[in-house]
Formats: C-alpha cells, structure tokens, sequence
DNA sequence: GCAATTTACATGAAAATTCATGTAATTTTT
DNA sequence: AAAAATTACATGAATTTTCATGTAAATTGC
C-alpha cells in the first residue's frame, strides 16, 4: 500500500473536497457492492431499484437525474432492464412523449432483500461515525446537494 | 421539476447515506466539470492530472487507486494520455513488472489553471457551508474513507 | 536455487456509455 | 391556428469501460 503521513497536505488532492467526497462515496460503496453483485445487479441498476421500489412510475429523464445518469444511458439501461423483467413500462395519457418506468414485482422482490442490507449497512458506517458527526455530515452533504 | 415536500422521506433512497454522498459528490462536480471540459480533458483526465501533476510518478495500480478506477481502464487511460502529451511513462529500475507514470510539462502546464480555479471553486462551496459545518464535513468524511 | 505462487500490467472481446442527432409530441408565439 | 420553439425520448456510431485472461517479473516455500 502507502504509507501514511499524518495530515499531509503537500499534494493538491489531499484535502480536496471533490476528492474527499469521491473517497468517501467509493468507500462506503465498495463494501456493499459485493452484495449487489451477489443478487445479480450491476451497481447502476441496483440505484434504480432502489430508486423505483417504493415511488410510482418515474419518466426516464426524472429517473436519469435521480440516479446521476445521463438519459441516453437511461434508455439503454431501462430496455436491458425491462427485458431482464425487473421494469416495465407504461405511457402517460397526458404526455404522449414520455415513457413511465416503474418497478415490476421481481424488481421489487429484488430489490428488498437488498433495501434492508443497505440499511443494515448503512447503520453500522453511522455507528462508527457516532450520532453527532452523523448529523453534521447529513446535513452538511444535504446543503452541499442543494448548492 | 419536482415538488419538494420539507423532509419527506417516505421513499427509501431519501436520507440514504450512500444517495446522499452520491448526489453531494454529483453536485459538486457537476459545475466545475465544465471547466473541464473546456480545458479539453474529460472528468477521468481531470481526475488523473489533479493527482499527478504535483506528485512523483506513480505505478498504474497506485493511480488506478487513486482515481477510484479499475487497472485495466487505467492502463487504457493512460495509453491515451500519453498519445495526447500529457503523461510519460518510465520503468521502474527496482521492479520490472512496474509502469511508473507521471506527467508531462504539457500535462502539468494544462492542470495548473484548472487546480487554480478547483480551489475557488471549493472556496466559493465551502463558504456556503460555514467553517464550522466545513470541519465536520471534512473531518466525517475522512473517517468514512478510512472505513 | 528451483518450483509454486503472487504481483503488476497488458490485452482482446464483450458490454456499457456517450455524443450527436433524429423523431414525435407538446407548448409558445404571433 | 399555423409556425416556431421546446421537450422527451430513442438510436446509431464511436468511444470507453469492464471482465476474463494472458504474460512476464518478483517472491515464497521447500
């Protein structure tokens, strides 16, 4: 590995909020990855599972932004998906541009096992942190969100 | 857009950590990558010049590492930025299975401006938060990255 | 010191992503 | 209400990433 000098700060990327914030994300997520691999999802499609197990049916742009994606990916991403049973589509009487993407009971079945992992996951990253620095950090990353 | 209710956290992925360090990372980037991209690297390129352009040469797994990346898309990536003036690879004389790469005169000159304005930038960002919620954050997500 | 193992990187084929653009539906202008 | 502009999504081609594996160098065990 490296070796690790305390608090060095010669280099620009150290300390770097973009960097700190890509370590951490990278870290948290690395652990559980392995979990979604094991139920058979890529990391992008466990997000949407994720994001699609418990919401009505999402356009594929809104479903895009809420997954950091880009909506060609998305498309793509959904057609594999649908074919693979975990999503259907329906159209919106209102819209007739748009394509509702919605969760299909395998996706959900799916995805729940793993819901409950990330939370179980997620409460042990919280209790190393502690209740203060956790609260700090959520609404420090809440504001940061909303720039 | 989309409505947003004060503290809503009906569906699972709001408040999630791993969503949340997600969508913080997204946003903090998202601005300043288009500065990026007009310096005529793309976010990777970015990632990797950041990193060398102030430190010795570093072996593709270190890099890879470093980057948040996979060996061989890093060996690739580098194989194109060498192609493009910016890295130089050399042996290491110790380890002949070593690629040691660093970065050229033309990678750092291109870099330097784009480190200037990643610090405004984070400046501008961590003025927003305070230096108060700045320390925690810093400090919470250091912690994180260490596991 | 030789065989077995491990480490470091490269690479080919397959898969995913991205960019630019296309098409159709909706909204805005005038 | 027709034309212009915008929005939403799909798609083809090019690029990039990934996985599995290959090769060569270094290390370990005996």
């Amino acid at each position: 590995m490296s070796k690790k000098s305390p608090v060095n700060k010669q280099r620009f990327v150290e300390g770097y909020l973009g960097y700190l914030l890509g370590q951490a994300n990278h870290a948290v997520y690395k652990d559980f990855d392995a979990q979604v691999r094991a139920a058979g999802l890529s990391s992008i499609e466990w997000r949407v599972l994720a994001t699609l197990h418990d919401s009505p049916a999402l356009t594929v742009s809104d479903l895009a932004h809420q997954i950091l994606s880009k909506q060609p990916t998305v498309t793509k991403l959904v057609q594999r998906m649908v074919a693979s049973g975990w999503l259907e589509l329906a159209s919106d009487s209102g819209d007739q541009r748009r394509t509702m993407v919605r969760a299909t009971r395998a996706g959900i079945a799916c995805a729940r096992p793993l819901v409950l992992r990330a939370r179980k996951h997620e409460a042990t990253l919280l209790a190393a942190l502690g209740e203060a620095d956790t609260a700090a950090l959520k609404s420090a990353l809440e504001k940061l969100a909303a720039l």
